[in-house]
RNA sequence: GCCGGGAUGGCGGAAUCGGUAGACGCAGCGGAUUCAAAAUCCGCCGAUGGUGACAUUGUGCGAGUUCGAGUCUCGCUCCCGGCACCA
């Protein structure tokens, strides 16, 4: 063991253990059945070219837990990958004229180091890059596989064509009318697409998500608000002079007789079939397409609509009704019409209004009280009326009986719908997986035969100024055979949406070398389901349901035996800074990096204005935001590790905040954080260095040095709790920290004396460790280890005996309000207790000329005198 | 509009099961050290009053339950996130 150096130094220092971990390749691992298994993921990064402090957030939070639950005793795997293929590789590309592959393998290559440098315990051995053939090959076989399956399909459908982006996005990349990166308007267009049957497994991915209680309540929420179950009644209107019918969905049948029109969609078949010979609807029609189907303002939109001419027919009372097409049916829920009750559904009442259309109650208040359908529809649930034979039924009754008529007549049925919609995969890009299908005039689309996959995406290629894909005006990629007949087809030239890739990376993971299929059964078995996943709330839809999706495509394949892929879900907060700005002159504001300001303060320490550093003019405070571009607030996460060490980073993330809040971004804090790790370096100094320590002998401890160790050991007890079940990392480091305080505050050089704080400092390095694991490996060699490696330490255990108190400190309040302390035997009985608080001199001034009513003893916390 | 989460010193945050509100850190103030500065160390640090012991008051607002409420209940206000002509 070489000598401790007197000063910290994490330039040399970090560098050395990061070299030794992977020179002993510590964080390789291997399935292990002897051992239990821990799956620690962090959501991977799209390689863009620089790490920026979201990701050191998350991979800081993953790693904290996964050293963590490596020193219980357990086979921890965390990988790492690149989620690399997307759109602003194409972008780049055509804006620096390189290939998107080049730019995209060449900020991997940067990027890993940029993780190296963080310390992260990750298997490096099982790196994953999504763009490699020999991982997307087998996406591509899947594909095939759901192909057989029928759970793929192709439809020529209305899409949203982002016009900046120039591709399709999902319906869950449609953001507020935008496009979700490139933040254009969407237009509505028909192209033919792929789609995946998500809404097969509708009901089980809504079924689970509502028995996930390692999942945010949060994200549950979202997922089943975006699936959207509910649950009604199909049913049929007849067509005066047809023998057609039209289906309408509607979850209150008990206001079926109160139905005074039916509205159909613009698109609906009878709306376009009605416009063939009537030109003003046509044009009508043809004014709701316009209209963006999520626009933003749609609260405000204006009911419209206008008669088809036709009538449909009650199914109950065989009462002409007229069938109207409306802007606010929406064609792509239930079967894009719907029954009208303006009497009890605002948005009919509107349309009534606007059109002159009967309103007819049918429901009453159940407590009788009057309302007033001349100013608004009654939509809550009531008591029927002027119903015919359901006439007196509760709606709840109603419910059941109109329903039962419905299916005994055969005129409708009991159905379930929901919101969501079938994943379209197909992307009009480039720099994707090559979706594997091949067209033949004869034999259609055929899906390419797995001996002949991956169907590989050429690399080298160059863009022209319109950014459309290059393979698309390839002969060489797209020119083929018919795998059916052998005659000249077509290979499919649009890739796979990107969420495509990230849909099963974490199972990869588990095999990434393997060459025999998708997924080793027994390593994926073993290590899946994740135990903790990591990530950004933003992937709480989109991401997150894609891959739970997967898992269960990937097991009814029978490649993995679990239901679902991420046990328990993190959601990280946003890294926030403050922001700085001058209005220009040319209007909008020109913004400073917070390090570029510095803020004048009051004597209290309130800020009182902010000026910039380099001409000491004024600049307005901005705020607190997201760390990003446009505000010029970001900091850059290698300069802080060349400036204080990734240690005192990863310490100062952990300490500033919750990991699911948001988190400030505080130089003076990350200062904060080194300065701490500094006195911890000197306090293992000064102890190591001034001599030999003898054996702990617990018994033979003074008042002092056991007060010492129960503070060491209830310090251990509140971090084990904080880390493993709360995962408050920052109530843990502060613990660190009061110990720490407490440690320094010690000053007994008896032989027992320096054997407590040995193991005090011992603990404190053993629980930093996960967080601070460069300092934490060298002063745990300095500390006398030099023979095992901290990352192979077990997490020390709680000494309850050290947590025992001979005496305990009591609060004494009078009604509730302090009025002194008492020192108590630990074992005292209550009566004495009592008695010693009523004799308390501070206690006494409150008790005179009032009667003691009653006295409340909480165990080792408190006494309450309530006198009046 | 609906769903979810919040509101605690100058700031980030703590108080985990109803039991000392403000842990820990930052900023600030005072002192030691220094020729000086940085670094480091010690002390103070919600408000009001008091030399002090201490007292009063204080967790967005208004009620309530309780011996006792930041925490529970009811009613509001504001902020953040998500969803939304979903029949």
């Amino acid at each position: 063991m070489s000598a401790m150096q007197e000063q910290y130094n994490h330039k040399t220092l970090e560098p050395e253990v990061q070299q030794f971990w992977e020179q002993s390749r510590t964080f390789e691992v291997t399935e292990d059945p002897d051992k239990e298994k821990y799956y620690c993921l962090s959501m991977f990064p799209y390689p863009s070219g620089v790490l920026h402090m979201g990701h050191v957030r998350n991979y800081t939070i993953g790693d904290v837990i996964a050293r963590f639950q490596r020193m219980q005793g357990k086979n921890v795997l965390q990988p790492m990958g690149w989620d690399a293929f997307g759109l602003p590789a194409e972008n780049a590309a055509i804006k620096n004229n390189t290939a998107p592959a080049a730019w995209t393998y060449k900020n991997i290559d940067y990027m890993r180091g940029q993780l190296k440098s963080m310390g992260l315990g990750i298997d490096w051995s099982r790196e994953i890059a999504t763009c490699k053939p020999d991982y997307y090959r087998w996406e591509q076989w899947f594909f095939t596989q759901l192909y057989e399956k029928g759970l793929v399909y192709r439809k020529k459908s209305t899409v949203n064509w982002d016009p900046v982006d120039q591709t399709v996005l999902a319906n869950e990349q449609v953001i507020d009318g935008r496009g979700w990166r490139s933040g254009a308007l969407i237009e509505q267009r028909e192209i033919d697409q792929w789609f995946l049957k998500i809404t097969a497994y509708a009901d089980e991915l809504l079924e689970e998500i509502g028995k996930m209680p390692g999942w945010p309540q949060q994200v549950r929420t979202m997922q089943e608000n975006w699936i959207g179950r509910s649950e009604g009644v199909e049913l049929e209107f007849g067509l005066v002079g047809s023998d057609s019918k039209l289906s309408v969905f509607t979850t209150r049948p008990d206001t079926l007789m109160g139905v005074t029109y039916v509205a159909v969609a613009a698109q609906h078949p009878l709306a376009l079939k009605a416009a063939q010979n009537n030109p003003e609807l046509a044009a009508f029609i043809e004014e709701c397409k316009q209209v963006k189907v999520a626009e933003a303002d749609m609260a405000t939109m204006e009911k419209k609509g206008m008669a088809t001419g036709e009538l449909a027919i009650h199914p109950i009372t065989g009462a002409t009704v007229p069938v109207m097409v409306a802007n606010f049916v929406l064609m792509s829920y239930g079967s894009g019409a719907v029954m009208a009750v303006p009497a009890h559904d605002q948005r009919d009442w509107e349309f009534a209004k606007v059109y002159n259309l009967p309103v007819t109650q049918v429901i009453a208040p159940a407590d009788g009280r009057e309302i007033d359908l001349a100013s608004a529809a009654f939509t809550e649930k009531g008591v029927l009326v002027d119903s015919g034979e359901f006439t007196g039924l509760t709606s709840e009754a109603a419910l059941d009986a109109i329903a039962n008529y419905l299916s005994e007549k055969g005129k409708g049925r009991r159905r379930v719908n929901y919101r969501l919609r079938d994943w379209g995969v197909s992307r009009q890009r480039y720099w994707g997986c090559p979706i594997p299908i091949i067209y033949c005039d004869d034999c259609g689309a055929v899906p390419v035969p797995e001996q002949d996959l991956p169907v590989v995406l050429p690399e080298d290629v160059s863009f022209d100024e319109t950014g459309g894909s290059p393979i698309k005006k390839m002969p060489e990629f797209y020119e083929t055979a018919c795998p059916c007949c052998g005659k000249p087809a077509t290979r499919e030239t649009d890739t796979f949406d990107t969420f495509f890739e990230s849909s099963w990376y974490y199972a990869r993971y588990a095999c990434p070398g393997y060459t025999d299929g998708m997924l080793d059964p027994q390593a994926a078995n073993y290590w899946l389901p994740v135990d903790q996943y990591i990530g950004g709330i933003e992937h709480a839809i989109l991401h997150l349901l894609y891959s739970r999706f997967f898992h269960k495509l990937m097991r009814d394949s029978g490649l993995v035996d679990s239901d679902e892929p991420f046990t328990n879900l993190l959601t990280q907060g946003m890294v926030l800074a403050d922001t700085f700005y001058r209005e220009k002159e040319s209007g909008g504001q020109e913004w400073f990096p917070p390090n570029a300001v510095s803020v004048e303060r009051d004597e209290r320490g309130r800020a009182t204005g902010a000026t910039l550093l380099a001409d000491g003019g004024p600049v307005v405070p901005g705020g607190v935001t997201k760390m990003s571009k446009s505000k010029n607030n970001g900091v850059d996460p290698q300069e802080m590790i060349e400036r204080y060490g990734a240690d005192t980073l990863r310490l100062f993330s952990m300490f500033a905040a919750p990991p699911d809040q948001s988190m400030e971004w505080s130089d003076s804090g990350v200062e904060g954080a080194q300065r701490f790790l500094r006195r911890l370096w000197k306090q293992v100094f000064d102890h190591v260095s001034s001599g030999v320590t003898e054996a702990l002998d617990v018994a033979s401890l003074n008042d002092g040095q056991q007060a010492l160790r129960r503070k060491v050991h209830q310090t251990l007890q509140k971090v084990g709790d904080d880390m493993a079940r709360r995962h408050t990392f920052n109530t843990a480091v502060a613990a660190n920290m009061e110990l720490l305080n407490d440690i320094s505050r010690f000053a007994d050089d008896s032989a027992q004396g320096r054997a407590v704080q040995q193991e005090a400092l011992e603990m404190i390095v053993l629980m930093l460790a996960p967080i601070t694991p460069h300092i934490s490996h060298v002063l745990w060699q300095a500390l006398g280890h030099a023979d095992t490696a901290i990352v192979d330490a077990q997490w020390p255990a709680v000494d309850s005996m050290a947590l025992i108190q001979n005496t305990l400190e009591l609060i004494v309040q009078v009604n509730g309000k302090v009025r002194g302390k008492i020192q108590v035997s630990a074992s005292a009985a209550e009566d004495d207790i009592k008695a010693v608080a009523l004799a308390n001199e501070n206690v006494q001034k409150f008790l005179d000329g009032v009667t003691v009513r009653k006295v409340i003893v909480v165990k080792g916390r408190l006494v309450n005198i309530v006198a009046s």
